[in-house]
DNA sequence: ACGCGGATCGTTACACTGTAACAGGCAGGG
DNA sequence: CCCTGCCTGTTACAGTGTAACGATCCGCGT
């Protein structure tokens, strides 16, 4: 069930294309730790040992993790994590916006650049490889905000995720 | 748990604001279970009863439906509906497009317009009332399509949910 | 030092969501 | 009639998420 067959993308940066994820490992990591740290010293919040190892645990991993998933990567031979545990620690995580949450896979991804917790993302998902890119269009978020302004809807949150199949794994296709 | 408020919405409908749903009742009730039967009669398909009866079912409320909720209200005294039998009949229901899954909510809507199931649709979801409105707008599709094409990213199904407040709910604020 | 309040975390229990597997029922075709 | 395929009923179970309570830790004012 692991095998998460290193999806290059590609990705030639139009439009703010936010990734460039080619194993997604411990660069990455260290940049969203310290990014956490750098926010909870300036809000004044804590940013906690269990909050630490979850983000690490998520930003490791190049796709998305269940909680329980988490929870057990977390756990040690004597010292269990529980699950609610880690539910805690990803509810500030994603409340600052160093991690997401995948609504359509009930899990979660490190976020991959440093915008605010405030802007919306696209987050497209491998059917094949089950990775996740996330990219950031703006031309995206103007006609939804055209559209919620002729609604008259106030947004609050916004979750837009594409599934199906991304660049690397339509060439070894059906393989 | 339920007064949802009767949102009234709306909707001065540019860009093909697909809904208009002052009381959600029986007459896009009529409109989907008809839709359903020519749509079971062009491809040969079985529109059981237990699956008209859901469609009614989520219909006829106004907002979301979690699957075990939809068992309940197929439930009598005697006959228990079970979710599982529940969840086959929206399996089929989404399929052929004559229902949405609200992945943000785990719950279902009634499409409220004649899309095929190809389309995609924008759910504005108010979190003050709960209900759910579904729009569709040619411009966010083309903003999607030319940042999917820029990733080399081969769409099979959209997700785009909003969360906030619907007009409605922004005039008795705070109420 | 002491107590206090707030936030975090551990633990248990539970509700909700979803699927797998198997058996019975029902219609259509040979 | 029997066989086949589809739908449904039933049971069992896995996965997801939250409520509630207690313990612990830490900073703060006295």
């Amino acid at each position: 069930m692991d095998e998460h067959g290193t999806c290059g993308h590609h990705g030639h940066g139009q439009d703010s294309h936010a990734h460039g994820h080619e194993s997604h490992g411990p660069a990455r990591t260290a940049d969203l730790v310290a990014r956490a740290e750098r926010l909870a010293q300036d809000l004044g919040l804590q940013f906690t040992t269990l909050r630490r190892r979850t983000l690490e645990v998520v930003a490791e991993e190049g796709r998305p993790l269940g909680a329980y998933d988490i929870a057990e990567r977390l756990s040690a031979p004597g010292k269990r994590v529980a699950a609610v545990s880690v539910y805690r620690a990803l509810d500030f995580l994603t409340e600052h916006g160093l991690v997401h949450r995948i609504a359509s896979r009930n899990a979660f991804v490190p976020c991959e650049h440093g915008h605010g917790a405030g802007e919306s993302a696209v987050f497209l998902i491998c059917r094949s490889c089950g990775s996740v890119d996330e990219t950031i269009s703006a031309e995206i978020e103007r006609s939804l905000d055209r559209t919620l302004a002729q609604a008259g809807f106030k947004p609050a949150s916004r979750i837009v995720e594409i599934e199906g199949e991304c660049g690397a794994c339509q060439g070894r296709q059906g393989e």
